[in-house]
DNA sequence: CGATTAGGTCTCCATTATAGACCTACTCTC
DNA sequence: GAGAGTAGGTCTATAATGGAGACCTAATCG
């Protein structure tokens, strides 16, 4: 489990954990309600809740200084986001009786026990990103430069053919 | 680093990573083509970006095979989500001069480094699922049974008022 | 009295997601 | 050689979601 250079060992591990995991769902016939997947990663995936989550990781903050913070966010999505979080357990709020009652929202234990697997995920975005710039790249002039900048093209067979064949049919 | 119980120290330093990071996108304007949280995570927490990435973790997979083996996904998702993973560099595709000709989508090696923070967070999401839809049931129910009903009610102060009573102005 | 702060809600429009019909090319069956 | 089936999609029409910004309530400041 130490991050040693040769990943491949801990690759096959992951594949592994994942395969099986991903039996079980299936298993279950995919079931939503029982699908982490789908239940929980959906919500953190959504645009603003990973941002959230690592903006009130470094202290407590009241509603005007997320939407100061996060300064892209609108009123409406940064309510909406903290619901969300707030409903699944990951943030908790609070309102203090001050004159304008003044609300404030923290990371409850859960939500700080998510900030392990996120910052590994953040850790890899940061890593990959260059990488992953290229690619975009890559791909974007590959499309506008291919065989036919027509819209109406089926199957275009753009990338070196083949290796192992693949069965003709099933 | 090692998975202790005494999780308080670890989740000190992913807080102190996390707000690290926040700063830096913050100096540099949360420009969203610089903030990797933005550019690289939105995607991966699409809802069928993670699926598809689990399910090809196990093996390669054609077009059709997706389509079967992630029940719900319509033919359209399917392929947005391939083509938006395959621009990222995630997943490449490759098509063998079959008759119909046949297309496989297989992880590349970017697709494989990210299966790692994948797992942790897979392993998160089921780890903490009980306890997240406690929750969820918990504020439905209190916000059900909350003092009223009505839904044009504003500013409704329902959980135990203050601790810290924070500074009335700024 | 009018302006400002806090913490939202509400409405409206634009973008995105989804289902499902459709398409092309080929093979197999009869 | 007509019709059905398979592979890998595209296109269209509609439903759901996201986001900007107006609006609301209560209190305090000038």
């Amino acid at each position: 489990m130490t991050r040693s250079p040769g990943e491949n060992l801990t690759v096959a591990t992951h594949r592994a954990t994942l395969t099986d995991r991903y039996a079980a769902w299936r298993e279950q016939g995919f079931d939503a309600s029982r699908c982490p997947v789908r239940n929980v990663l959906d919500h953190l995936g959504s645009k603003w809740s990973t941002l959230l989550l690592i903006a009130l990781a470094e202290k407590p903050m009241r509603f005007n200084a997320l939407l100061r913070d996060v300064p892209d966010i609108s009123k409406r999505m940064l309510t909406q986001t903290l619901r969300d979080l707030e409903r699944d357990g990951l943030v908790a709020r609070q309102v203090f009786p001050t004159k304008p009652p003044s609300v404030e929202y923290r990371l409850s234990a859960t939500g700080e026990s998510v900030l392990g697997p996120l910052t590994a995920l953040v850790g890899w975005a940061e890593q990959h990103f260059p990488e992953i710039v290229r690619a975009r790249l890559r791909f974007d002039t590959a499309a506008e430069g291919g065989s036919a900048p027509v819209p109406g093209e089926t199957a275009r067979v753009e990338r070196p053919p083949a290796l192992a064949p693949l069965p003709v049919r099933g």
